[in-house]
DNA sequence: GCATATAGAGACAGACCTGTCTCACCACCA
DNA sequence: TGGTGGTGAGACAGGTCTGTCTCTATATGC
């Protein structure tokens, strides 16, 4: 075909990170073949090992990229929430919407230090950096309200609220999740509000 | 050998499952491969699918037991507590030294969550099954003392703070998961203190 | 003693896994 | 025009997966 149906050319490498991402998140990381990849994709196999030595290598990618466009729909909301309650707030809201969304699937994280137990493994340390990354955004938030001491243990929670949401999303129960997370939130908010 | 050393014919079933345990706890479902529990557990192929049509059936099993084992340590332990927070404050100190011990590798429920997305899959309803059967023991503990409203809420709360919490002792820090879980859980009953 | 049930050992089938390799094709650029 | 680099298609290797089968050995109950 001529070149003008070739756009999706300019960066193959990024087509294979999403099928890629699509299915783990569907299916499994180990669930999940090769085959099946490259087949989703419409890539031969030789592109994919090309772009990526080794299966390995293709989950860690798929978890930094997904880690990168959560980072940044983050920043784009945050960012536009005045006050530290606001934030956080807006942070459980994001997190609302996507329990509610087509295609949830639960925290492909998550997911994935299930999966992989090892501690030394590269997929287990990129999904422990993004849980790690999440509660040190919640933490620097709420120490604009609260003693570093205090922000650290309620991001802590607040974090576990969220992890324990999507765990309960994924049993079918999205709204009952996001409800009593966010109320279980204010509540651990509400104790350190005098600390100022 | 003679019929004396033979005391351990008596479950050949039970050890395979609690063999199974093990490496699906260790290693993962998918992971663990059949020929692996019948090397680890020292029995014959056909005796394993004599007791267990498939490994789905096994994992199935397999759940079910440690879910038997779980509910049972539990109410020996909160039988003993003579209020609501003491019965809810125990469960807390079984998950602290729970994250303490030297083979813990996170929640095999969650796990099992995590590897087997589709709402019918046994396996998927075996583990669902368990955290459902965890919130309802620690709503009917808090029925005693808060509104039936209150109680489901704040049931839902310290699940999503003790699955989140065991996720991050796997993270490995599991001095601070569980404090900040604990204190978060009181901050949450202390809010629904007076409304008994 | 004999029947029945349970178990061990391991070959086997058929599918699937990751990863390598070859060959042909085509777009682009000098 | 000829080289270069990315790509498609698929064979292939070597291993592992689940699950079935056969044959033998042993233990228990009648």
């Amino acid at each position: 075909m001529p070149a003008m149906t070739e756009p999706a050319k300019i960066d193959k490498r990024q087509h294979i990170i999403e099928t890629a991402y699509g299915l783990f998140k569907r299916i499994g990381f180990h669930a999940t073949g090769i085959d099946r990849i490259i087949a989703e994709a419409n890539v031969a196999k030789m592109t994919m090992y090309r772009h990526f030595p080794s299966k390995d290598d293709l989950m860690v990618e798929v978890l930094a990229y997904r880690a990168e466009r959560f980072d940044r729909q983050l920043d784009r909301l945050t960012e536009q929430a005045a006050t530290p309650d606001r934030k956080i707030s807006t942070i459980f809201d994001c997190y609302g919407r996507w329990f509610h969304s087509a295609d949830f699937h639960g925290c492909l994280f998550a997911h994935a230090l299930a999966e992989f137990g090892d501690p030394a493994h590269p997929v287990f340390q990129a999904a422990a950096g993004q849980k790690n990354g999440l509660k040190r955004r919640m933490r620097l938030i709420l120490e604009e309200k609260m003693s570093a001491a205090d922000a650290d243990s309620a991001s802590a929670a607040l974090l576990m609220l969220i992890e324990g949401a999507t765990l309960m999303a994924r049993m079918g129960q999205p709204d009952a999740a996001i409800r009593h997370a966010r109320k279980a939130a204010m509540a651990i908010l509400a104790t350190r509000e005098k600390q100022q």
